[in-house]
DNA sequence: TGTTTATATGACTACCTGGTCACATGATGA
DNA sequence: TCATCATGTGACCAGGTAGTCATATAAACA
């Protein structure tokens, strides 16, 4: 388990006026989300933000924590806008309007935070990152934790095939979501959908097409149509 | 366009006793296998080789034109692997067996040779690798240049829905595929279908019933079950 | 044999990295 | 005004990188 402590910036860090503070976090994930975190030069950073090496060891411990810590604000970012599963998502006959929301939450998270989005894919697929497996998995919503059990209740009242396992369900729904939002966010991932730098009309098109056809392959015939 | 000059190695490479140039391409790949492109180290290259670092400069111009060597290295073995649509592919109610015979050339070449998959890999969601959109875009069989041709004319013939968008099928396919064969070489992917590592038979179960449900979102009814 | 040509070598350069630390500056309070 | 404490600084260190080149060795040919 991942000590919470390692992601904190020291107090000096706090203390700092509001409008220097969010400065020095924009160039952060900015240089974070570019260059992945091996790469990441925090030389680059100082001389960027003009200030000296010195201070950013002030704020923080080293290179990893304040890694963590700029992962840790988009952590916060994806859930304050995606939420836990609610009421009316436990309802089958809500399941695929329950992934339609998540789904958009996506697209309207790279449209806002492209910049977290790109930090995020670099941590997905780079090696070697600081309590990868951890941060990974604290925020990959679209999984078996939060479709996982809404399937399986879905599934059980007659939502989706029978004939179709839980981890089945799941895993198609994950692929087609985070293949579509790369695409949405990485053009050279966007084969034949159309979607790099899409307006969002089109993109929802797309994203309602596909989900049409993951209701036609999962879903439980007539009677949630 | 990327000069094919690039990628060949200087005469001297080729001059080598064909042990030692094997054992030389080895050590490449592993290299850029496990650090990706940019953090690669010849330096540690050569170490493990025990050959001089002069040597490697005496068999390629630069880490550019090595790492290009070894990715063509991949190609060439995908391509073998897979080929090009027969025949037989073409046949509206092989659709969904074309589908299948690519995607388990996909798990075969996994097993067959996991570190040149890694390399992909790497190569796939690195950002700055020397001519990336070209050599991945050389590589991307699952794509619209395969499946494309191909769900177009099952489309036509009544083999696949006619309300689905070919690109969307393509979407589907490619995605699904994808994230199974990814699932199947990189454990922290791998959320719940269990996948990593597993034997053969197993990936081949949860394939099929995959595509079990791209058939049935896809596929055109009662025509070709 | 001697001479030319191909291959192998590793110290070296220029440049980058994360991180340190003695010191300078600013602010606060007595 | 002086003393204390928080904040800012950048030269510096050890260690890494890709790439170079004068020199040594080996092979091929005369």
């Amino acid at each position: 388990m991942m000590k919470n402590e390692l992601t904190k910036p020291k107090q000096t860090f706090l203390n700092l006026a509001e409008e220097k503070r969010l400065r020095i976090e924009k160039a952060l994930v900015e240089e974070f989300a570019r260059e992945g975190y091996r790469r990441a030069s925090l030389n680059n950073v100082v001389k960027r933000l003009g200030i000296a090496k010195g201070s950013l060891y002030q704020y923080f411990d080293n290179k990893e924590a304040i890694f963590l810590f700029v992962f840790e604000r988009f952590t916060r970012l994806v859930k304050s806008m995606v939420g836990k599963p609610s009421a009316a998502d436990w309802r089958p006959d809500n399941f695929w309007q329950t992934v339609r929301r998540v789904w958009e939450a996506g697209i309207i998270f790279i449209d806002r935070h492209p910049v977290y989005y790109q930090l995020y894919l670099n941590a997905l697929f780079e090696q070697d990152i600081p309590h990868r497996e951890e941060i990974i998995s604290r925020v990959r919503l679209f999984s078996m934790e939060f479709f996982g059990p809404l399937a399986a209740a879905a599934r059980e009242r007659g939502g989706l095939r029978p004939d179709v396992p839980v981890p089945v369900v799941v895993f198609m729904i994950d692929a087609a979501m985070d293949r579509f939002l790369q695409s949405y966010a990485r053009s050279y991932l966007d084969d034949g959908l159309k979607l790099a730098a899409a307006d969002r009309a089109r993109a929802e098109a797309g994203m309602d097409s596909i989900i049409e056809v993951l209701k036609n392959g999962l879903g439980g015939g007539q009677r949630y149509p």
